[in-house]
DNA sequence: TGAATTTCGTTAACGTGTTAAGTATACTTC
DNA sequence: GAAGTATACTTAACACGTTAACGAAATTCA
């Protein structure tokens, strides 16, 4: 199917398979399945994986800025937050110069939950690369990069 | 913010934003919050749509091949069928060679709805087509088929 | 035939995605 | 400095994603 030449210029509809957003689903959900077992194993969602590795790069940081960086929308990240603030993975604290902000920080515990996951995560990544090559990856990593802002710049 | 690299909290990881199942879903976001609208004016979710879309494309269709063709997991499809046989958007009859089976086909009423929006829907997708290109867009489904395959045939 | 197994679809439980509305703090402006 | 506006986060409501377990029909095979 990949080179596969047309025949027909004008369909009158699209395949059906040939849907952007189904192929970018598909290549996410194909990636995803690897890490899953990994972060079932520590009882962790994807999600919140996002969240403590995000933590762990960028140190303290307010809600707005982990929304941003770990790509969730407000409501998740709020119902995220206080599992993990449960789970005493993460530690809150109200900003002194902005009381509407809350700062956000690994915990001892969660530091350590993030140095036990993320070499294993690696490896996964690695065993990706490995797979697809890292040039293709590359490639890949690129055309989304360009793709993304492409739409967003666009503004409809 | 984004350039701000602090002195390691944590010893380092891939940088946080090259991760490749984020990528994709940003992606994917992109482009679907340009469909969401269209959908939303017609009351129905991306899910929802793509079971119109592959009842138009497979005709009557059992629940199983269903969720294939949709890419979606059996409860997501049973509740979504709910949904639309509630709204009479489809219609369902139980297999006559296989009880178990439920064959789902769209009713005159989901038909016309898929004749609604698919011109609009089409029109969204050549608009994303040309603002990124044909050629690059073609370039990018063919990674992603090469992407997933390669990593569903590695199994692990 | 009858019991064990498999398959199809559903229900359940929990977490996230999405949109809208709400609350509290900060900012602006007169 | 009080009123109006904006910002940061939370709550609510509903739908989907994911995993597990379940019930019913089909299949296998003893």
């Amino acid at each position: 199917m990949r080179g596969a030449k047309k025949t027909n210029p004008v369909p009158a509809l699209r395949d059906f398979r040939h849907s952007l957003p189904m192929e970018l689903m598909k290549a996410r959900e194909a990636a995803m399945a690897r890490f899953r077992p990994l972060l079932r194993d520590h009882g962790l969602t994807e999600q919140q994986w996002r969240v403590i590795r995000a933590l762990a790069e960028y140190g303290p940081i307010d809600a707005g800025e982990l929304a941003k960086e770990s790509f969730l929308l407000a409501p998740s990240l709020t119902r995220i937050l206080q599992f993990l603030e449960n789970e005493k993975i993460i530690r809150r604290a109200v900003d002194a110069s902005d009381q509407r902000k809350s700062v956000v920080s690994l915990s001892a515990r969660g530091k350590a939950l993030f140095q036990q996951i993320a070499p294993a995560s690696e490896r996964l990544y690695a065993q990706i690369e490995a797979a697809f090559g890292e040039d293709r990856l590359q490639a890949l990593y690129d055309l989304l990069a360009d793709f993304y802002t492409t739409l967003e710049h666009e503004e409809a």
